[in-house]
RNA sequence: GCGGAUAUGGCGGAAUUGGUAGACGCGCCGGAUUUAGGUUCCGGUGCCGCAAGGCGUGGGGGUUCGAGUCCCUUUAUCCGCACCA
């Protein structure tokens, strides 16, 4: 009789409910069992799920059922980073309240999670847009503002003169408005930091604790913080037409060994000797302004041509006050960077040499690279900055780069200029301060007020939360906040007088950075309660895309630190584990004049490389595009609902696992699904179809085929706990796969043999479906229920393997002559290296390789090869 | 520009530490069953060669008994760069 096919349509809303009902998934905090946070990168709720997010949460939720199969009290959680630009983006399009937006994009996704069977604890669900959630965020800054870990200062934005509003970045399209098209300015204003390098030491020393951390992730973090190791050192101004009170610039060098190749200073256009030329002189004006418009992003400026200023001022060098050198404002001189000033070494600096040879500025080689030879060597095209021996460096000359930078220190720190010494050793950070203030309404209010008479007053804790306005309109650009007729009106909590409300909000990486200590305890009326905090932090496992590898994940470093110094909990990293997925991609398609298409609009021909697309309703032939992570300007979007109502929800979950491996980048494509489901039907049919004929029992007096079926069965059970707790999932699917290819056969033969060999099958059944359970949980339930087990198999536990059926005794050893693949032995696992080599060169294949000469060597590797050097 | 990564059959990929290259899946070819098709089952499938055999992990060079793996060099592609989340 044929097996019906596994209908998951039935299946897997049944057995969800099940899970609901049991509450199998909600996590107590006082079990006594040992704890397991996992935890997935929460989503922004930007409409619907994408396979990106399936990919993730699937991810995820294989930890969790394992985790919690073997015995661990299991955290699992999933709320909503909800606050953010695009949700004031459709409040404009659409003419809607953000609000309103998100919550409906929540629901919405909220409901297609729960069909994916993710075993979460949904009674811990938040959303960060949420009063609930940023009123206590209010209240971790108001403790930073008091621990002076936030403050004001000046900062630049992005200043779009037609809108009169501050854009993103993102906002800014070849240096012009998104929305206006106008040309965008840089404006100074005052503006909101977290004080991050108040910890920058700490947080790249700590780097070294990660070890469950990808190497990659690890070492962006590194030279995003940027520590470096140099000299600071005071270059005295020539007098006459110098500005007032400016009589020397700060430099900050790592190769101070280079001082005798400087052939210029040059400055920030907004360094402050720059600033004070510029209200002088309408030419450096103009020029700084110039700069500025040319955009302030890193890649801009190092991408962009280099161009610079002659201010005609002039220092002297440190080393020889006889030498003066000319001081120049350049646009690839960052104000954020060391001290907004650097001296020019054309020799030993790519950039610089560039510089001098387009503005005819001196370029003598002080370093000579090592093979070279001193009488003939010439500077051409290239800067040498790789170390070497001291040429035209006065007392430096022959001395070894390193050599010389100690001894321009020694003399550095001895000369003195007004006092002081002219260079000081100093470690310095690229990393800058958190700038978290953003102009917008749909973020949380920073809880400050404005007042004439006391100046900046926090919002007393009792007062929070400062809630956002509902009644606000997004009919033009800026911040609704600030055109509120009442909101920012207030009085000062000190004096009484009318003050003003900041209508800054914050930056969305901040409700990011602790929401992992919330989900401890989110009905806590203090932004957490430590003790839960301590006990579930740090979380053991936290999955999420690699495009969070700095900005997040730093971010969340420093706030744990912060949260600690305001007593909100007492650890010291947040993730002990990371791993960072790789994207889900699709082919692209476009019509010849250029339009996208979606896959559904598409109908594929031939194979492979005579594959052509046409549009389906008007048979126009399509181009086939690259894979792109899947987007929706670029229409390659496949939902999970297209999955989950043809195949279930499991075949996703299966698919997305399969074949890639999960740090790497997976391709969707029609076939890996059917492929997917194709198996879910076979496993369901192996389970299914013998499931009359197996019973549990006894299988000690099974015959041979079923104890190499259970061998084999246990030896992939080893296999694969192994590799989920590495989270190689397209592993584990392979060796699942492998396992199934090889007991189909016998578990058929078992199931209609005798008691022992029925009792075999019924076992190896058993343990397969366990195997599956964390990847395919609905398949596993209906599975597990046919054959009879009571209870779910979500709440089972994990199954141990027997040692006695993964040892074999004997072995297959591969025998090369020469390096080359000749044959292959079976040896006693026990047999030694001398045994091993008297029964290879006994072996036929061997002596008539070996042709009576006595070969030269025999390499025996234990366990692994053999091989012989005739 | 700076920083990081990747490269293996027709395709996705596997190969714990330097030890049988191509597991597993997709696709393709052949067969069986059913047959309206799909499904299912069995066999084959790196390349060249009739075969013996040879060649094969982006290219070139090196270390080693042995290299996808280590070293040098080179090419191509991808990702991040501080107000996107």
């Amino acid at each position: 009789m044929a097996t019906e096919r596994y209908n998951p349509r039935t299946a897997e809303p049944k057995w969800q409910k099940a899970w609901e009902e049991g509450k199998l998934f909600e996590t107590k905090n006082d079990d006594p069992r040992d704890k397991y946070y996992v935890l997935e990168m929460f989503p922004y709720p930007s409409g619907r799920i994408h396979m990106g997010h399936v990919r993730n949460y699937t991810m995820g939720d294989v930890v969790a059922r394992y985790k919690r199969a073997k015995g661990f009290n299991v955290l699992h959680p999933m709320g909503w980073d909800a606050f953010g630009m695009p949700a004031e983006n459709a409040a404009m399009q659409n003419k809607t309240h953000p609000g309103k937006w998100t919550y409906a994009n929540i629901d919405t996704m909220r409901g297609q999670l729960k069909s994916m069977g993710l075993s979460l604890d949904w009674s811990r669900e938040f959303a960060t847009c949420h009063v609930d959630y940023y009123r206590h965020q209010q209240a971790i800054f108001l403790d930073l503002l008091d621990k002076g870990l936030a403050y004001r200062g000046p900062g630049k934005v992005n200043w779009d003169p037609v809108d009169q509003t501050v854009l993103a970045n993102e906002q800014v399209i070849d240096g012009k408005g998104w929305r206006s098209g106008a040309d965008v300015e840089q404006r100074e204003m005052q503006v909101w930091y977290f004080r991050i390098t108040d910890f920058n030491e700490d947080l790249v020393s700590a780097l070294a604790t990660l070890d469950q951390w990808p190497e990659k992730v690890r070492l962006m973090q590194a030279n995003w913080i940027g520590r470096s190791q140099g000299m600071s050192i005071r270059w005295a101004l020539n007098g006459d037409n110098a500005p007032a009170d400016e009589t020397e610039i700060e430099v900050f060098t790592t190769r101070p060994d280079t001082l005798f190749g400087a052939s210029f200073l040059a400055i920030a256009a907004d360094h402050p000797i720059a600033k004070k030329l510029a209200a002088e002189n309408p030419a450096v004006a103009e020029f700084c302004d110039e700069c500025r418009r040319r955009g302030t992003s890193v890649i801009e400026i190092e991408k962009g041509e280099k161009f610079g200023f002659d201010t005609g001022l002039t220092v002297r060098h440190p080393l020889d006050p006889e030498i003066t050198v000319p001081v120049w404002i350049a646009n690839f001189v960052l104000m954020d960077y060391g001290t907004g000033a650097i001296f020019g070494c054309p020799s030993g600096d790519q950039r610089d040499l560039d510089f001098a040879r387009k503005y005819g500025l001196p370029a003598v080689p002080v370093v000579l690279p090592k093979g070279a030879d001193a009488a003939s060597f010439a500077l051409g095209d290239k800067a040498v900055e790789d170390a070497g021996t001291m040429i035209n460096s006065g007392f430096l000359d022959g001395l070894t780069t390193t050599d010389a930078f100690d001894a321009v220190a020694k003399r550095l720190q001895a000369d003195m200029l007004d006092g002081r010494p002219v260079g000081t050793h100093q470690i310095r950070f690229r990393l800058k301060d958190w700038g978290i203030s953003r102009q917008r309404y749909w973020g949380c209010p920073i809880p400050v007020i404005h007042c004439d008479e006391c100046g900046i007053v926090p919002v007393p804790k009792a007062d929070l939360p400062v809630k956002l306005p509902d009644d606000v309109e997004f009919d033009r650009p800026g911040n609704p906040l600030d055109r509120h007729p009442t909101w920012r009106h207030v009085n000062c909590p000190q004096c009484g007088q009318a003050a003003r409300r900041e209508t800054d909000t914050m930056d969305t990486f901040v409700d990011s950075s602790w929401y992992f200590a919330r989900f401890t305890a989110p009905w806590a009326d203090t932004p957490t309660i430590p003790q839960a905090a301590d006990a579930w932090l740090p979380v053991d496992q936290y999955i999420g895309g690699i495009e969070h590898a700095i900005l997040h994940l730093l971010y969340s470093r420093f706030f744990t630190r912060a949260m600690r110094v305001a007593d909100h909990l007492d650890i010291d990293e947040p993730f002990r584990g990371l791993f960072t997925q790789g994207m889900v991609v699709h082919e692209t398609y476009r019509t010849k004049d250029g339009k996208w298409l979606e896959p559904g609009d598409v109908r594929l021909e031939g194979h492979d490389l005579t594959r052509k697309a046409f549009h389906f309703t008007t048979g126009e032939e399509v181009d086939i595009g690259p894979l792109e992570k899947m987007s929706k300007s670029k229409k390659n979007t496949i939902g999970p609902e297209d999955i989950t109502q043809s195949y279930g929800a499991d075949t996703a979950r299966w698919f997305m696992l399969s074949d890639s491996p999960p740090e790497r980048d997976v391709e969707w494509t029609d076939r890996g699904a059917e492929g997917a489901h194709r198996f879910i039907q076979r496993v369901w049919r192996l389970v299914a179809g013998n499931a009359i004929g197996v019973e549990a029992g006894d299988w000690s007096d099974a015959g041979e085929q079923s104890l190499g079926m259970l061998r084999a069965t246990h030896k992939t059970l080893k296999a694969i706990g192994e590799d989920f707790e590495r989270l190689a999932f397209n592993k584990a699917i392979a060796r699942i796969h492998q396992l199934v290819n090889d007991i189909a056969a016998p578990i058929e033969a078992a199931a209609t043999g005798a008691p022992a060999d029925r009792a075999a099958a019924h076992s190896a059944l058993s343990i397969l479906v366990q195997l599956i359970a964390p990847v395919v949980p609905h398949l596993a339930e209906e599975c597990w229920a046919t054959l009879g087990h009571e209870g779910l198999i979500a709440a089972a536990s994990w199954p141990s393997f027997d040692p006695k059926l993964v040892v074999e005794d004997s072995i297959l050893l591969p025998v090369q002559i020469n390096g080359k693949k000749r044959g292959e032995i079976s040896v006693p696992v026990a047999a030694d290296n001398a045994t091993v080599e008297a029964l290879v060169l006994a072996e036929d294949f061997v002596t008539a390789y070996l042709a009576g000469t006595a070969p030269k060597k025999v390499i025996v590797v234990p366990g692994r090869i053999v091989n012989i050097v005739a």
